[in-house]
DNA sequence: GCCGTTTTCGGCCCGACTGTTTTCAGTCG
């Protein structure tokens, strides 16, 4: 079993911990952290490719040295490096770190003062008054220690681990965000008020939100918008609060911060405060070359201040088309941004239909009725109906009769309704030997199939990724719907070998999914980008188990935006007869279809005849 | 340790806030 980039990217991340506590060069150390971040979201298996005996990729971030490294952790589990630290400074040291308020200087202060080598030293250490002896600590960073010890979180056995930070669905942020902006505006003199951060650039779980607020220069409205702030009645405790930046901490667990920038800084602001910090550093690093000081009040050459109202402008001063906030993770777009190759990135307008919806026939609360309505008020050209087959029996799956009778109703829903197409077909299950939930001859009756694994999560990458390849050989298997089965915060992502199948896909004329429920998410914007690359193209649907959550299609077209998608990547920005021209590539495909010559057309009719099921009226 | 729109060496983003100080180091984003 080859090991995981994430962990290569712990053991990089690791030796940037440690070797800040030892004082290297902190560019080194940025070396190693920026590695770690590259490796640990590289899409594809790093120890895989050095296994195969072929060439790493070249990765902007690892020089000779570190994919020196990378190959020496891929072959033998280890890092010589780390084991020689390690044998200097204990690496448990590095779990100290996570306590705010504790950086490299004053980990090894109480190392080299106190003996502290974990979290439990650390915590006896703060009982007994020890802390707060040591120069340049006091009694308050000594009462922070003890409160973030008591949490659960942090205090593990063995002190061995690094507290997960909690991070939450986009929907769950956008609860907490909406009426605090509401409790926000107003304020006399603020002229802006907008979520910049890691919010803004579209990543799909939030850790902590950054609030950005404009007002007139000299800030005339700074403290009235600060003191609104820390009154909110969430707030749980104020964490800091200065006359431009204040920091609360809500009582939802998430902690927000608000900064007051003059009005003419807009631009520069929200460029700076949406980040990602590397990518800011690498426009600041550009900014350098010039001549040019960027920081969140605007651009400057020498004192005078050239540029910042717009981050169009803070672009253009550093020589860069505007770049969308979504790209902005320091992986490629700065390039892309040079060379004029930056995606034109996917939009909710693009979006034509949505290609996966429950109903009440199994475990969606809506009629067929009400979400074809919904789907015509958002201007939709086609909707899927693909309720679960029978395997499912939690969701009460549909059998090929009842399927049937779904498949007549639709029928005769379309004769009414006009603009919209309702599309039959179905979420089939793909079972463990890799045959659809479905047999063909009920399923060539489908405009399109949607297939996906609900069981058997834990088999192993191979078998997994064996199971669903021989799926998607089945001539009526057309999309791979929510291809990890990931639940964010809940389930983790099954073992699947993700390039083998999106290799398969393109083979066998198949899709993938993009499922834009905001627990799911997935694929995740590594797999749209492996997509594109591999020319797999992406249906963004949502899943919707009721009318309201076709509305979650602005989070998968968010997904894809990261993944840096673009209409032309999508299936679902396409016209019916478009969409079906690509489906039909399959069926014309596959040696099994009925559209090959051999394949007769009334097969399906001698298979409801066989007793099993009741036989349809007419062919439909 | 990386990298080249000053290219093989020399530079690498920038400012706010806190706590412990009495002018600033450390931390954070």
């Amino acid at each position: 079993m080859p090991v995981p980039n994430s962990y290569i990217g712990q053991i990089f991340s690791q030796l940037a911990d440690l070797l800040e506590i030892e004082g290297a060069n902190q560019f080194r150390v940025r070396a190693y952290r920026n590695a770690a971040q590259i490796v640990s979201q590289w899409p594809r298996s790093l120890a895989e490719i050095i296994a195969r005996g072929d060439e790493l990729p070249k990765i902007a971030g690892l020089g000779k040295d570190l994919s020196g490294k990378v190959t020496e952790i891929a072959t033998t589990g280890n890092c010589s490096l780390l084991q020689e630290i390690e044998k200097r400074i204990p690496g448990q040291l590095s779990t100290l770190l996570k306590i705010p308020g504790l950086g490299p200087k004053r980990v090894l202060l109480l190392r080299d003062c106190l003996r502290i080598e974990n979290l439990r030293d650390l915590k006896r250490a703060a009982q007994e008054g020890k802390i707060r002896e040591l120069p340049g600590l006091g009694p308050k960073i000594e009462r922070v220690i003890l409160r973030e010890l008591r949490k659960p979180q942090v205090e593990l056995p063995g002190s061995g681990e690094a507290p997960e930070k909690r991070r939450m669905p986009r929907q769950t942020a956008e609860q907490i965000i909406h009426p605090l902006l509401h409790w926000l505006e107003n304020v006399l003199d603020v002229k802006r008020l907008i979520v910049a951060g890691s919010y803004r650039r579209g990543q799909e779980t939030v850790g902590d939100l950054d609030l950005l607020a404009t007002c007139d220069s000299p800030l005339s409205a700074a403290d009235s918008i600060m003191e609104r702030f820390i009154q909110y009645e969430e707030v749980a405790s104020v964490l800091a609060r200065g006359r431009t930046k204040t920091s609360v901490w809500l009582r939802s667990g998430i902690q927000v911060d608000l900064r007051v920038i003059p009005e003419e800084s807009y631009g520069a602001a929200l460029h700076y405060f949406t980040g990602s910090k590397s990518h800011n550093i690498a426009v600041r690093a550009l900014g350098v070359k010039k001549g040019l000081k960027i920081n969140e009040y605007g651009v400057y050459r020498g004192s005078r201040r050239i540029a910042g109202s717009t981050e169009e402008q803070v672009y253009r001063a550093v020589g860069l088309p505007y770049i969308e906030p979504e790209l902005r993770e320091q992986k490629g777009e700065i390039e892309a941004a040079f060379e004029d190759h930056l995606p034109s990135l996917v939009t909710l307008q693009d979006i034509r239909g949505d290609l996966h919806a429950h109903t009440l026939a199994t475990d969606g609360r809506a009629t067929i009725e009400e979400l074809a309505e919904a789907a015509l008020r958002k201007g939709y050209q086609y909707l899927s109906i693909t309720d679960h087959t029978r395997h499912l029996t939690v969701a009460k799956g549909l059998d090929p009769g009842r399927l049937l009778e779904q498949i007549r109703k639709i029928d005769q829903i379309n004769e009414k309704l006009g603009d919209l197409r309702v599309l039959k077909s179905s979420e089939v299950d793909i079972l463990e030997n890799g045959s659809l939930d479905l047999p063909d001859e009920i399923l060539r009756e489908l405009d399109i199939t949607v297939c996906s694994v609900h069981y058997k999560f834990n088999l192993s990458r191979e078998k997994q990724t064996e199971r669903i390849i021989r799926a998607m050989d089945n001539p009526y298997f057309n999309i791979l719907a929510h291809a990890t089965g990931r639940l964010i915060g809940r389930r983790p992502p099954y073992e699947i070998d993700m390039e083998r199948l999106m290799l398969a896909a393109r083979e066998r004329h198949c899709f993938f999914e993009l499922n834009s429920q905001p627990d799911r998410l997935d694929l995740n914007e590594h797999h749209c980008r492996l997509a594109k690359e591999l020319g797999v193209k992406v249906a963004i649907s949502t899943d919707a188990h009721h009318v309201s959550e076709l509305e979650f299609m602005r989070y998968g077209v968010t997904q894809a935006r990261r993944g840096w998608l673009e209409p032309e990547n999508i299936l679902n920005t396409r016209s019916w007869p478009e969409l079906q021209r690509l489906l039909f590539s399959k069926r014309s495909y596959s040696p099994l279809s009925r559209d090959h010559p051999q394949n007769s057309r009334d097969s399906l009719r001698k298979h409801m005849q066989s007793g099993r099921h009741r036989v349809p009226n007419s062919d439909s």
